[in-house]
DNA sequence: CTTTTTTATGCAACTATTTGCATATTAAAG
DNA sequence: CTTTAATATGCAAATAGTTGCATAAAAAAG
């Protein structure tokens, strides 16, 4: 349900694409929502057959048509209507977890490289969350207000970010540790 | 691709019913995975089906069969085969976050009460996750071990909730602060 | 005694997401 | 010039997960 008003949130301030869409989640809502290419298409189709977005058809020869969408006044009313329901705490699924669980079963070593690699990542994602907050603070302070509530989302990637990469810490001393001794 | 070898790993120490396998699920992977009693009966059957896990049959009169699952080979070589894998870096899609990116569209008040709702929540899960990280304490330091690798998983859903909360003072600070001036 | 909760299982329909395929233009790199 | 990457769109099949329904005994609560 929450992809539909994502994309109706992002559509609601610009008109856009499929595409334009992929890159709007890529740069604005990366720090909490991932979706593919294919997802936002089909959703889409399904949105815009259910009357909450209209389109506009570009006709381009020798390529498929470029459909710009937005949002209709139905589309609007279900946006508002959702925001006003109660949403589910977020339900977390962590396969890397699952493995650590069971990390009995391997050499520890397996379990090192497995969390370096991801923590690799992670330390990216939070040196470019914390990069896009530079860019926030460096607006005059008498016109951040319109920035603050998505500001506030990327608050939350970064402390998710700061704690993630303090537990892969943890792990990474106890696994260590635990290596040192068994020599 | 997770969940059946959250399965496997829950059966591998211990044989189980869907039901058995439910209660593990929330007691000791709650921290990281949920699954729903749908989901396990149905992955457990077509992993039966696909010969990963074998199952006796205790014949009950007046009540369907209570089926007791364990592990086979082929399952445990599966998990073996898995955990050597590398697993994808942990998707994120919060619905609350888009609420609160699109929450220029409602009264503070509404955001105010959605994510204190959610607060308590995760007040709850932290002293819930606290408590049993006292009795981790408590083992030992010899007898500790065993329980190493389910206690970092524990660890992430500590530092996980943590994290969660000091965002969520921050974005209540916010609003609050925000509601305030407009009076 | 009666109601509620827990134990115990499962199907069916639906929604959400992933994976693999497929096409075709434009811009950049070598 | 040619290959590669980025732009731009979408279908189909499969897997993952949710929601609603359905059954029925045992245990606990009132």
């Amino acid at each position: 349900m929450s992809l539909k008003h994502a994309i109706l949130t992002l559509l609601e301030t610009e008109e856009g694409s499929g595409y334009d869409l992929l890159k709007r989640f890529k740069e604005r809502l990366g720090f909490f929502w991932n979706a593919s290419h294919q997802q936002i298409y089909s959703q889409l189709k399904s949105m815009f057959e259910d009357g909450l977005i209209s389109c506009e058809f570009e006709a381009q020869t020798g390529k498929p048509d470029r459909k710009v969408y937005s949002v209709t006044q139905a589309g609007h009313e279900a946006l508002l209507s959702w925001i006003n329901q109660e949403v589910k705490i977020n339900k977390i699924n962590d396969a890397l977890l699952v493995k650590l669980y069971a990390g009995h079963l391997v050499d520890s070593a397996v379990l090192i490289e497995e969390v370096s690699r991801h923590q690799v990542i992670h330390q990216r994602m939070l040196a470019t969350f914390l990069a896009i907050e530079q860019q926030y603070l460096a607006i005059p302070a008498d016109k951040q207000k319109p920035f603050s509530l998505p500001y506030l989302t990327l608050r939350k990637g970064i402390l998710g970010e700061q704690a993630w990469l303090a537990w892969a810490q943890e792990v990474l001393d106890y696994l260590k540790q635990g290596q040192q001794s068994s020599r």
